[in-house]
DNA sequence: AGCACGCCGACT
DNA sequence: GTCGGCGTGCTC
């Protein structure tokens, strides 16, 4: 008798068979085996969930077929992997198969069993680095001395807020290195947002550990790699060799069999919320993972998290509330910045506020900032001025007819880039030369309207022309922006620019403001952060405070330099209580004031939210279907504990030629809201079968979206 | 998602 | 008369 086996496969979200497949075999698999299976007229990868003997060769009506082959070379996934999978499939309302293939190297899903054993054979030799070279912890403050002591000894979940540049990564390293230590076989796990921080993590972590844990010890995940180096990094992961796995979101999915330590740097950054597929929250499973690896386990041998950052998300703030009332995370602090003796208290920068309102209209660059700079650049320091805008400028506009340079295939504007003479949609990618004249009535007076990091390192340019530096030599200005770092490596490669003191203004988006150090940065400026003051997203303040705190902490990261460190804001509302608490690098206040608010609006983290968002060749189909799953919504289990708005258009409601709608749906309970999301999947299913939805592209469900 | 089948327009 | 467009439907 041969057994039946329960079998995942990459199947998409909403298909038919979004469950679990049977097939037979032979052998008796053990849950977690990689398998290839026969689907259709293909052969995919497939994990094994199941197993039961059985001689049912047929299912309501359909063939079971027999496996076609097992990858033997590669341990079964474990039970903790499984279990992380199909509660993240189950929370975020997709399919097992989905999140499951989703979470293994794509390579593995096209090699042939043979050739897996071929890779696993080339692998990991296994050398030992040489032990001379082992980079020596750092002394730590008091402050880090604390954290440090207080994360072995209590239990978790742990909310770090830490200043930036007081020190963090130290406590991730000996974190990891007391853990290493104590534990021969255990696994860390270290998250950041961004691909584009991971390159100096790992050489800090590499420096630390390879030495003496060996060449697999340390590997990165993340999408940037090549599938190969993704494979490697896996199986150094799954077969153990690897004591500590770096990576962006992706990597909460790895396969670490003795995980014991997870760090979430930067926890409040929206990179850890994925945007396409599986929307999950990596920072949400991380804690979630955290627990299950726990489950059980020895007081030793429990797995701890660390969630870590200058300006802790709103939920991690609220969560790590005293104990009495309610909070769930201990919250450990260091608000002093490593060094900061030489500075004075804190030696966090000063902030300054220019007030435009006073200054003449259409003023870029306020003349009080135009001769801090001018200052900076005598002395040689450097200045940092943030514009989260790329391009020449957001729009066209022609002089005599009411013509702009609208997409064709988006309700946006296409972006002037002045460079390559183009106009560019950034939601599409739609590209066009820049016309000569207006496309509509043929006047030659089109003009570039508002401004972008292109137009704003030109602009100051021209007004930087008559400044020397210390040496005589002409000022020099440099632009990092995604436009300006498309090719591999160039970010690195300008950085260095910046670094080797070549540079000396730096003109950016955000791109900049993430955890690069630059030594001798001593101004930054954001020159115009307003549009997010008023923005109907209520979470637009909490991330501007981020912003601001994040680049104010790009200045004066060398503490001899603390002092006369700045950080320069240019708004219309410099009465606003954002900027007050920023002045003060007050997050607490900023943040008691913030969870007020949304106390009293029942806002997250007070409520709980999740967004379907449909798709269609009309604006009318894609609400419409909405409209049609929210009346049918009424049978659905804990209907009477949801809130259902009305369909409404995206802010951008057409990207591409495809209409798009949303439905906020809203509820006191976070239990009540997944048990209605779980009941209403059919329903929405069934409402794409219906005529009236003839014309619907595709719908999701987004759980705890960060924008509405 | 793939990969089929299937039913209507411009080509050797 | 075929090649091929992408709409609809199925995969243990």
């Amino acid at each position: 008798m041969s057994t039946c086996l329960s079998v995942v496969v990459q199947t998409p979200a909403h298909s038919a068979i979004a469950g679990l497949l049977s097939y037979q075999s032979e052998l008796s698999l053990a849950p977690g085996t990689l398998v290839r299976v026969p689907l259709g007229k293909r052969e995919t990868l497939g994990v094994v969930w199941d197993a039961a003997p059985t001689d049912a060769i047929s299912l309501a009506g359909v063939d079971i077929r027999p496996i076609s082959g097992v990858l033997h070379g590669i341990e079964p996934l474990n039970a903790h992997w499984r279990q992380l999978v199909s509660f993240a499939a189950s929370y975020y309302q997709r399919s097992l198969g989905e999140v499951a293939l989703a979470a293994l190297p794509p390579q593995l899903r096209d090699l042939t069993p043979t050739q897996v054993g071929r890779r696993l054979k080339r692998g990991s030799t296994g050398l030992a680095g040489d032990a001379a070279s082992v980079v020596v912890a750092q002394t730590l403050t008091a402050e880090q001395s604390e954290v440090l002591r207080r994360f072995n000894s209590e239990a978790g979940p742990f909310l770090l807020f830490g200043a930036t540049g007081s020190g963090k990564t130290e406590v991730y390293l000996q974190a990891a290195q007391e853990l290493l230590e104590r534990n021969p076989a255990a696994q860390a796990l270290v998250m950041v947002p961004e691909i584009n921080l991971t390159p100096q993590l790992e050489r800090r972590f590499s420096e630390r550990f390879v030495g003496q844990y060996g060449e697999d010890s340390v590997v990165s995940m993340h999408s940037g790699m090549t599938p190969a180096q993704r494979l490697k990094s896996w199986l150094a992961a799954h077969q153990g060799q690897a004591r500590i796995v770096l990576g962006t979101r992706m990597a909460v999915f790895a396969s670490l069999p003795t995980l014991r330590l997870i760090v979430v740097d930067e926890e409040h950054d929206p990179s850890y919320k994925s945007q396409e597929g599986a929307r999950y929250s990596a920072r949400d499973l991380a804690v979630y993972r955290s627990q299950l690896e726990s489950e059980g386990a020895a007081p030793g041998q429990t797995c701890r998290v660390l969630l870590a950052s200058a300006t802790p998300s709103m939920e991690s703030w609220h969560h790590s509330r005293a104990a009495a009332l309610g909070g769930r995370y201990q919250r450990l602090l260091m608000p002093s910045r490593v060094g900061a003796a030489a500075g004075g208290v804190g030696a966090l920068p000063a902030v300054r506020l220019v007030d435009m309102s006073l200054q003449p209209k259409k003023t870029v660059l306020s003349p009080p900032l135009l001769e801090a700079i001018g200052q900076r650049i005598a002395r040689g320091e450097q200045s940092m001025i943030f514009l989260n805008r790329r391009g020449y400028a957001p729009v066209l506009q022609c002089g005599s007819c009411d013509w702009k340079s609208e997409c064709p295939h988006c309700s946006a504007y296409r972006v002037f880039h002045k460079i390559d003479r183009t106009l560019r949609c950034h939601h599409c990618g739609f590209t066009e030369r820049v016309p000569r004249a207006c496309p509509s009535c043929g006047d030659l007076d089109i003009a570039p309207v508002g401004r972008g990091t292109e137009r704003l390192e030109e602009h100051l340019g021209e007004l930087l022309v008559g400044i020397q530096r210390p040496d005589g030599t002409p000022v020099s200005i440099a632009r990092i922006d995604a436009d300006s770092t498309r090719l591999k490596g160039a970010l690195q490669q300008q950085l260095a620019q910046v670094h080797s003191g070549a540079v000396d203004v730096l003109v950016g988006t955000q791109m900049i403001a993430k955890g690069h150090d630059f030594r001798n940065i001593t101004l930054v400026a954001a020159i115009n952060p307003d549009g997010a003051l008023f923005s109907c997203d209520f979470r637009a303040a909490e991330r501007l405070f981020s912003l601001l705190m994040q680049a104010a902490g790009r200045a004066g990261r060398d503490a001899t330099q603390g002092q006369q460190s700045e950080m320069w804001i240019q708004t219309l509302h410099a009465k606003h209580s954002l900027f007050a608490a920023l002045k003060r690098h007050d997050f607490a206040s900023f943040a008691e004031q913030q969870l007020k608010e949304r106390e009293q609006a029942a806002m997250p983290p007070f409520s709980f939210q999740a967004l379907v968002r449909a798709e269609a060749r009309s604006q009318d189909v894609a609400q419409g279907f909405l409209q049609a799953a929210s009346v049918a919504a009424a049978d659905v289990a804990d209907f009477a504990r949801v809130t259902l708005y009305p369909p409404v258009p995206m802010s951008i409601q057409r990207v591409a030629n495809v209409e798009r709608a949303q439905m906020l749906v809203e509820s006191a309970s976070r239990v009540a809201l997944q048990r209605f999301l779980a009941g209403w999947h059919n329903v929405l299913q069934d409402t794409r079968r219906l005529p009236t939805s003839k014309g619907l592209i595709r719908w999701a469900v987004d759980v705890d979206p960060l924008a509405i």
